[in-house]
DNA sequence: ATTTGTTTTGGGAACGTTCCCAAAAAGTTT
DNA sequence: AAACTTTTTGGGAACGTTCCCAAAACAAAT
């Protein structure tokens, strides 16, 4: 591997000219020599040692990427959003999986300082988000909890869209829906309160009355939408749309009523949240609300190198997530 | 942040034991100054300058992994694998999506070669394969193709798992098994030459004769599967059984079979190859040939680190493939 | 007490860049 | 042509480690 003296030899120049045409950094090098430079980097193939570059200039061009799991799909599609962006930047990503342990993020926070990142892109909860105190680097906050954590967040506004399929089951003449939280308050489910006062607020706005047997508690999983299948079987009173918690459930829902005879959406409507590959293959497809996970990495990226430029950026960015209209919702009035 | 010097001048000794200590090389400490520092470092939060230690050792204890696209769970899947296995040896992993696409496998070539990694997971073409030549780097391929290159690969036993699925078929009674090959030769798409060599010898070995017809070429995709089934429903003797390329075709199968009233398995019974999550979830679920896609990448990661310490390793790993049986194969004698 | 050997420690150089500052070269004005 | 400005170039230091070699400290043997 040939370093910058060797290409300085070659082209009979110091190594601070070649240093200064190399680093792009070239204003004040004439033409002519800067030309001699590059011809000779290129004859001697020549390519940048970046650990001594970093070391001077203290930025690695790289980003940590510290998500719970790349096997979710949800992340590795944030994941990819972030990749596309940070590349085209010229950054480079550091990859880690959590599984939602606290002692990864201990553990991932001290690599992020010892590689040298020049920024951190992270999904962490309420306990974990202590340890990010004592980093001293750009950090952005992947998704939509935590507001209360001084760190700029990029994630997106689900709220929004459960008040969008509230309504688009309105309108499709629903109006004993149901609606699902998590028995187990797991750290991977988001925050259901605000789910809950959306809710209210659709029914208050309805004039429908709130029922209690229409707020479902369940597993955040297939098992959940199986368990809830199995109990919407036996009521006398049944809702006629069920607002799933996550695709997940949703499908869960789907396969057990099929096994139960309840026909969807003749007999139920389902709307799920996330929009996972597997809804839009299942039979009936399901309608949900698409995350932009994508866009959300992408934007994650964005927003962390602006800060690493110590540009302006909004502290708590939201994508828009959108209602895909597919088949598991019946319009009841015709 | 503090330096090894800071250390040094905190613990009273010099800048050469502190690194002895704390680059875990501490033979020749004594007991007592060994403690000295460690108690040093950690009074001053003292974190370890990576970048500095690779530039003087020449080893970054990083691994770039080099696929098509993360948002495919397979690759999601394997970047897993190997990630935790780089993660228990202590190195880290940068990841980069190449779509397949020509130049960023020249691209990212050259970001491992500036970033100094220690060794390359790569999942590569054959007309690509051609680019690693120029590098002098320890490299492991992922996948089962190019065995003519001279490069240690990590991939799974993808034709036992055929020869296996073929007398599944058999073992339930069915003689007519179609089987299914990619029109559009993509980069994407395993070598369908071998597949096809141990169908014949299937064939021969239980005396049937090789029928044209159920020779199907279609594309490598959900739609192919949908074409598929069109085929089926108009032939006048349609197979019994359909072992699909992948489980995109297959399940592309299943879902147009059920708009053409065509059932699975009782009129038609599948297997698929990969086992992506979607097959479990599906109804009817998907038989099909599963892949240990985590496995692959942990064994590239141990591979790569074997070859990084140069270790000897086996030049063509195949790990075994595994039929999952699930619900669309009936047993026909019965 | 001196020699010999072994263990432990410290100082300087090196890894390959970039940055700072000064010197040289080129260009401009008087 | 001298004086001054501006542009272009080069040399040394620095980033924070590890490595090499020599010196110091200690232990054991004479």
């Amino acid at each position: 591997m040939y370093s910058i003296l060797d290409v300085a030899k070659l082209a009979n120049v110091s190594k601070s000219t070649v240093s200064r045409v190399l680093s792009g950094n070239s204003y004040g090098v004439s033409e002519k020599t800067k030309a001699k430079v590059e011809k000779a980097a290129k004859e001697l193939g020549y390519v940048k040692n970046s650990l001594a570059s970093s070391l001077r200039t203290n930025k690695t061009k790289t980003i940590i990427l510290i998500i719970p799991d790349i096997t979710n799909n949800f992340w590795a599609e944030v994941a990819r959003g972030a990749q596309d962006y940070l590349d085209k930047k010229g950054y480079s990503l550091i990859l880690v999986n959590t599984d939602w342990e606290e002692n990864n993020y201990s553990k991932y926070l001290d690599l992020a300082l010892t590689k040298g990142v020049d920024g951190i892109l992270i999904n962490t909860y309420t306990s974990s988000v202590n340890k990010l105190k004592n980093i001293d680097l750009p950090i952005v906050l992947l998704g939509n909890a935590y507001l209360h954590s001084p760190y700029t967040r990029v994630g997106s506004n689900t709220l929004e869209g459960i008040r969008e399929a509230l309504d688009y089951f309105y309108d499709n003449g629903h109006r004993k829906i149901g609606i699902v939280a998590s028995h187990t308050d797991t750290k991977k489910s988001s925050n259901i309160e605000n789910r809950l006062s959306i809710y209210h607020e659709f029914l208050n706005s309805k004039n429908i009355d709130f029922k209690k047997e229409y707020y479902f508690t369940i597993d955040y999983s297939m098992e959940g939408g199986k368990d809830l299948a199995a109990t919407i079987s036996k009521m006398n009173n049944p809702p006629t749309a069920i607002l799933a918690g996550n695709d997940l459930i949703a499908i869960g829902l789907i396969n057990e009523c099929r096994k139960l005879n309840i026909d969807i959406p003749n007999d139920l409507s389902i709307i799920g949240v996330d929009d996972i590959p597997i809804s839009s293959i299942i039979h009936p497809s399901l309608t949900t609300i698409s995350k932009p996970k994508r866009e959300i990495g992408e934007k994650a990226a964005e927003t962390i190198i602006k800060v690493i430029n110590k540009e302006s950026v909004e502290n708590n960015y939201k994508l828009p997530v959108n209602l895909k209209i597919r088949d598991t919702v019946k319009n009841i009035n015709k």
